[in-house]
RNA sequence: GCCCCAGUAGCUCAGUGGAUAGAGCACCGGCCUCCGGAGCCGGGUGCGCAGGUUCGAGUCCUGCCUGGGGCGCCA
């Protein structure tokens, strides 16, 4: 299996086109720029000298810009005094022209400061960048990305909030990486419910039944339906048949069910368009897709040896799971009354994904409490040889979202909140939060007022849901988060709104300066900026670590941590436009700081978009 | 009972085995004639508990405490 750090490709990649004196192998199609890779695959050959493959265990330092350790440990191993191993070290490094300060510290540090000169035409490389120095992997992977999975007839509740905007996070940070992404949103479209549905559906009238469906009101279908069928026995016998009619294929109920079907992914289509998520009616691949499948995973379990059949129902018992006795705990492939569970239709995908798409790797942004199940399907599929050792599966998991109370979030009468009220209530809370700004002195609204009613409507939608999408994106994803209306939508803090105010404001610069850059182009003042302030320097090295935050960001699949940084970016540069003023009257100076502006402009909206986030230029 | 996840400042959260654990919010006192206050400075006995590994532990290991979740035919 390939470990996770196999997506720590770009660090990879720059070690290795960066090597010492091999200057020929930059000219590459795209580039890649990160100076402490740079100075990582210098210290790497330095400690190579030592011994083979050592770790230089190079971070960032509030000593310097960057700090080794790995002297110590190595020291360790071979039994010497560390200071004397960093000193060797020094000895063979090379860092000419890239720090112009290295020092030996305390028991055995290595504290590295960059040269200006070096940071300086890093940044211009970095402006002249469309992509902002951040290459794509040199070898791409095909990455099947599971998330959303809403269920067929059933309302898109708050619970669907975080698989849809982490999954949809992280295809657009693969996907930028240059990676091949497939997402597959596994919708509930299939099983015994479907037989009450339909039957429903056939009471209520074709008509009626849609009209309820694409509009959203879907609470009150399934729950209409489920009412009927606890009550009266006629119609739970009639759903039981009709689920048999489904199966067998039967036209006319296959009809009535793509008709609840194509209505309730039309309702999907409003709150994906509302989120402002990448999924389309495409990348609907539903549990009934698998089921004509289920047979031959079932069929081929069994001629593996692999399944056993025990109180009826046929199993798998995969090493190492039991159940609160101790015995060994089954997955469950086919039912005693033979039905297929979920399970059965988790490994079909699998095949699937492996064989038809060619995944080399399956992320399953799925909440935390699948775990043990998706790690016994990945386990089963290991067994049976339909996960082979070079495709990876991992379940992303993630935790609850909590009311102010520290409980799952519900209404007041106890219901799950229904996402699109959800996403309607931070749209009219933005309008508002933007509209009491504008009526401060020197407040927002009136720098858009110009622009009319859409156009407040329209930021207010980008704030709205980015306040949400970044709420849920700026906290560990393994923990459960509070839902906090006042915090995610104010404008201080670890906010959406702060880190788009911070994009705008930047934007207000250029317009006061009648100056002007384009986000996704290369720079029209790639010069290398100067970096005598403290906060220009600090700026700098800020806007030089993006490609190292992707490549962390990735790793763990933990959209968090760019969050973090486009954050630290912000205050960053809040420092360097309290200290530095930008539209000053040197010409060379004024260009310089406005390239560091444009530069953190564009990262911030970069950022912010690979999260899933618009970026204004007015707010 | 077994398994998984979490526990860091009053609150919400960061924190790659490295040197003195950081932000924001809230609270108090000062400061700023300035590109949209994105403000600035000062004010704190905080890593659930106890062991262990290590030159070094918020981070790794073991046990316990607390909270959440899972544990055979729902998906």
């Amino acid at each position: 299996m390939c470990p996770v750090s196999d997506l720590r490709c770009v660090t990879r990649m720059v070690q290795s086109w960066f090597p010492c004196r091999q200057g020929s192998r930059l000219a590459r199609k795209w580039i890649m720029i990160s100076p402490s890779a740079e100075v990582a695959a210098r210290l790497h050959a330095a400690f190579d000298v030592i011994e083979a493959g050592a770790d230089p265990v190079l971070k960032p330092s509030d000593r310097a810009d960057l700090q080794a350790n790995g002297a110590l440990p190595l020291a360790k191993r071979l039994g010497r005094d560390a200071r004397e191993v960093a000193a060797e070290v020094l000895e063979r490094l090379d860092l000419a022209g890239i720090c112009d300060q290295v020092e030996l510290s305390g028991p055995g540090f290595i504290n590295l400061t960059f040269a200006d000169s070096y940071l300086a035409e890093q940044l211009a490389a970095m402006a002249r960048d469309a992509r902002l120095g951040i290459g794509r992997a040199e070898h791409p992977e095909t990455i099947v990305v599971d998330y959303s999975a809403p269920n067929v007839a059933k309302e898109m509740h708050v619970g669907h909030l975080r698989t849809t905007v982490i999954g949809d996070c992280l295809v657009r940070i693969l996907d930028f990486l240059g990676h091949d992404v497939r997402r597959q949103n596994h919708i509930g479209d299939w099983g015994t419910p479907f037989g009450m549905l339909i039957e429903h559906l056939i009471d209520v009238g074709e008509k009626e039944a849609a009209h309820e469906l694409s509009v959203g009101d879907l609470n009150r279908f399934y729950q209409a339906a489920r009412a009927s069928f606890e009550a009266n026995e006629d119609f739970r016998n009639r759903s039981r048949r009709r689920v048999v009619l489904l199966q067998s294929g039967d036209p006319e109920t296959r009809r009535l069910w793509r008709l609840l079907v194509d209505e309730s992914v039309r309702y999907f289509d409003v709150v994906y368009e509302k989120l402002g998520v990448l999924l389309t009616d495409d990348d609907i691949v539903g549990e009934s897709f698998y089921n004509p499948m289920l047979p031959d995973v079932v069929s081929d379990l069994a001629a593996k040896g692999l399944l056993i059949e025990h109180e009826g129902a046929k199993c798998v018992f995969p090493a190492g799971f039991t159940n609160r006795k101790g015995e060994p705990l089954p997955l469950i492939v086919q039912k005693s009354d033979g039905g297929y569970g979920y399970a059965a239709t988790d490994l079909a995908a699998i095949r699937d994904r492996v064989n038809r798409i060619g995944a080399t790797r399956l992320l399953y942004v799925v909440g935390t409490p699948q775990s043990q199940h998706l790690q016994m399907c990945f386990a089963v599929a290991r067994m049976a040889g339909w996960l082979p050792d070079n495709v990876s599966a991992v379940h992303v998991g993630f935790g609850n979202v909590l009311g102010p109370d520290g409980r799952m979030l519900k209404t007041r009468s106890g219901e799950s909140v229904k996402l699109v009220d959800l996403l309607d209530e931070a749209i009219q809370r933005a309008a508002s939060a933007i509209l009491s700004r504008g009526e401060e002195e020197s407040g927002g609204a009136r720098h858009i007022a110009g622009e009319g009613e859409p156009a407040l409507s329209s930021v207010a939608r980008m704030v709205g849901i980015g306040a949400v999408k970044y709420a849920d994106l700026s906290t560990d994803r393994t923990r459960d988060y509070v839902f906090d209306w006042d915090r995610m939508l104010a404008f201080e803090g670890n906010t959406g709104p702060y880190l788009q105010y911070a994009h705008a404001r930047i934007c207000s610069i250029f317009r006061r300066g009648k100056e002007s850059f384009d986000r996704g182009a290369p720079s029209a003042i790639p010069i290398p900026p100067k970096l005598g302030h403290p906060q220009e320097r600090a700026l700098g090295i800020a806007l030089l670590r993006l490609v190292d935050v992707l490549d962390e960001t990735i790793a763990t699949y933990s959209p968090h941590k760019l969050s973090t940084y486009l954050y630290s970016l912000a205050t960053t540069f809040t420092d360097f436009y309290e200290h530095c003023r930008v539209l000053v009257d040197d010409e060379v100076l004024r260009r310089s700081r406005l390239l560091l502006s444009e530069l953190t402009a564009r990262v911030l909206a970069l950022g912010l978009g690979l999260l899933g986030i618009e970026a204004p230029e007015r707010m």
